[in-house]
DNA sequence: ATAATAGTGTCTTTCAGACACTATTTT
DNA sequence: AAAATAGTGTCTGAAAGACACTATTAT
């Protein structure tokens, strides 16, 4: 372990660091378990809306509650790489945007013991089918419908319908006020833990960034049509686009490689591009 | 403790759920320590700069080097809960902003044990003056200059002067790039632990949120002359703006009082406002 | 041929940036 | 009276929003 102050410095004790070092007991402070949970989406094939990957549970607590696909964070990994095995592991997915949104660690969110979440948005391009049910883990994509009023998470072939109400509250903070998204579940079934939380905090985020990031990128292939990143960025922001403004905007990002392809979304030939 | 699944629901071992609490083992896996860290400014008393809260360390690792201030978070509470507290026990502050910013996990940050750190901000409207060597901890005050280029940290009364020049790398996240900063110190002196970085990771966020909360109110008190809040948000953006520009951006936010008072930047008397 | 949609032109509105001026207050 | 600064009016240009049109392609 590397040395952070001179070599002979002593401190109240008369210790040098190396010796602090090995005396040092970490069992003085309790510990919480510390996870890492991702809000993990990607386009429907033919772009007619988002999906979730959710997990299943196998056990106690919230058993047989759907989860955001998560785990705990290894003693040798920083949470950006557990975020990145655990989506490997549990959904097969490689090439992942991920970006931190919060940490989550109210005392009693997991009634287990305490445990701590950093929640990560994950972005693909592709929501390739999960296997179900051959271990202890069942995962699955949903439908995911995200509005200022609402979200829904469902899968017919499943048989699962998941709602929750989002009403706005304002919250204070020192001397500032400023307004909170508050769920409400109003399905029979619900997720898991505090994940509708995580959710809320994690879109938030997401539709903040598109303004100013390449975001919306994340999701699509590397090479694109117009037409299909135009209804990417419709599905993340929540509302229609003008297209001429849409192009306007994203001008000086892309570069057309010469070539056409069918769109996704519409039926004719369109000109191919890159993110630069 | 809540049970979070119906009553009779048994696992693949035939428990319940409370049956599955009581013998649950959280001894299962390896656990971090986990402290937050708070970037805690506030404006000097004549406008004229920002200061920032540092604690000089006491113990080792990085002994008596300046470190932000922070500590663990108990088992009964959360982040947010012990950020208040610390800021609370260590500097004496009460009223203050404090918003959530990024979670710091590499796992050799601290060379005692894995210590995760979960960053705030903090605002506050004055730096009250906080007793310095009373027991273990030296708490003080220092100028804080951040421009696109360096971080400047000084008290000439103590003696200390720490400088970190910035350089913007690109770095890849999925398919998309997206720039950050990266320190580099000229100075003999140095932040303990990756506190650069949390300054740098703050400060980012704050000058995003500048641009769309009423975040800079929390620096002023809550009765205040546009002139004044005018240099709060100069001090914080890191760049002047014209007044009337400024004036008509923060109009419908705040509401006269119909006092007066002399502004502190200036030398007259002008209109006193609170934040709607 | 027709319908759909890829792609572009342009008008309007809004807002940030910039400067100039008047009114008030301190020295 | 002079200097400084509080407070307001207004011009400009860039960008967002909105609509309309032409060109191309699938059926």
């Amino acid at each position: 372990m590397a040395l952070t102050t001179a070599k002979g410095l002593r401190d109240q004790n008369g210790l040098t660091e190396e010796e602090f070092l090995a005396q040092y007991d970490p069992g003085d402070y309790e510990r919480p378990s510390v996870t890492v949970d991702m809000l993990l989406i990607g386009p429907k094939k033919d772009l007619s809306g988002l999906r979730i990957l959710l997990i299943k549970r196998g056990g106690h607590p919230y058993l047989n509650c759907w989860a955001l696909p998560g785990g705990f964070v290894h003693p040798d990994e920083t949470c950006y790489e557990a975020a990145k095995r655990e989506l490997s592991e549990e959904a097969g997915v490689k090439d992942v945007f991920l970006e931190q949104v919060y940490t989550f660690s109210k005392p009693d969110r997991d009634p287990r013991t305490r445990v701590m979440s950093v929640a990560y948005i994950a972005l693909t391009s592709k929501t390739v089918p999960v296997r179900g049910g051959d271990d202890a883990l069942e995962a699955a994509w949903f439908d995911f419908e995200y509005t200022d009023s609402q979200i829904h998470i469902f899968n017919e072939d499943i048989g699962v319908d998941i709602v929750y109400e989002l009403s706005t509250k304002r919250f204070k903070n020192g001397h500032i006020k400023y307004p909170n998204l508050t769920p409400t579940l109003k399905s029979k079934t619900r997720l898991a833990f505090d994940h509708v939380e995580i959710i809320i905090e994690a879109m938030k985020k997401i539709r903040k960034e598109i303004e100013y990031t390449d975001l919306p990128f994340s999701m699509a292939p590397v090479k694109f049509t117009l037409p299909d990143l135009q209804v990417i960025y419709e599905l993340l922001l929540g509302h229609k686009l003008y297209k001429a403004n849409f192009r306007i905007m994203v001008a000086d990002r892309i570069e057309a490689l010469g070539e056409k392809t069918k769109s996704i979304v519409g039926r004719r030939m369109s000109e191919v591009y890159m993110l630069k």
